[in-house]
DNA sequence: GTAATTCCTAGTTGACAACTAGGAATAGTG
DNA sequence: CACTATTCCTAGTTGTCAACTAGGAATTAC
């Protein structure tokens, strides 16, 4: 149930080139590995795969690397995540229906499907051009989440 | 991204218990595993960390076997999954945000957040009583799970 | 032509999910 | 009491996959 780094990483590369970059200024894996801190060739990696997606493209040669190939307004979180670790999908019988003969009268795979679409919504209501912006962040953000991980967690009431 | 089978595996367990248990006869997990063709070393395993979160209990001896412990309105799929595969977290900088020195200011953590908390409310809105009557499956069910998975998976579209 | 970059493929390593195995404790039944 | 069906508990085993590392070929600015 985590969400790998791979797809982490991928995300976090991605606002590092949306925020360092420009129109004819590609960012630099090199760069890139210097400010996150995520190994060079790793990132390779991932670069690769999110090309691939065409959501970014790279520069070869001196002066070269990686800059966004559409406006970071029309590349969402989902499309990020998606390139680098594959489709949301909670278990193999939502895409896979064939695989468990119970599929087609499984209780719980109504509960799997209805998680898969929430994380897909929310996926889906941010922007990469969102994240990069940090002003919002400043104002909600941090509220935001420590709200969200001290109700919806809700893990240490529910552990005791 | 995957929920587990050890955390499936308890929910079509518990499942079969509540459909087949009463009040003063408990579920033997050998019907339980000719019912479910899941393995009854790996049923006993599952087992074990269900009673641990007092969700069944154990009566050992001849015609012995597993009973709810409490009723199962009062069971949410969410404490069924966290007893088996533990707290709801995507990313172990929402449990430990001292994991990651990038937790407090991290834009990323904001939407982890956020699907985590949607996770949630999706595991907490149905009891194992919602699911073990058949009744509004017949009614709501696959038709809800094909639209989901059509619409909120969007893959196929997706990835072409 | 050299240095800095992307591009591409193939390892390597460690962790963990998904089991299997085997035996001790417990409790009904003849 | 002996027998048998069960839970209870711990310790393997195995395969897969995430998370890297390594090394070199292709590309391009200076």
């Amino acid at each position: 149930m985590k969400i790998s780094t791979r797809g982490r990483y991928a995300l976090r590369m991605m606002l590092d080139i949306a925020r360092h970059g420009a129109q004819d200024t590609p960012v630099s894996l090199a760069s890139v590995s210097q400010r996150t801190g995520i190994s060079h060739g790793y990132l390779e990696q991932v670069a690769l795969a999110l090309r691939s997606a065409s959501l970014v493209r790279g520069v070869a040669g001196r002066h070269g690397g990686y800059k966004l190939f559409v406006p970071a307004e029309k590349i969402t979180i989902r499309q990020i995540i998606e390139a680098t670790i594959g489709p949301v999908c909670v278990v193999d019988c939502l895409d896979e229906p064939e695989a468990c003969p119970r599929a087609d009268h499984c209780e719980c795979r109504v509960v799997y499907a209805l998680i898969n679409h929430r994380i897909g919504e929310v996926l889906e209501e941010f922007t990469l051009a969102d994240l990069a912006d940090p002003s919002w962040m400043r104002d909600t953000g941090e509220a935001l989440t420590s709200q969200l991980v001290a109700f919806g967690g809700g893990n240490k009431d529910r552990q005791a």
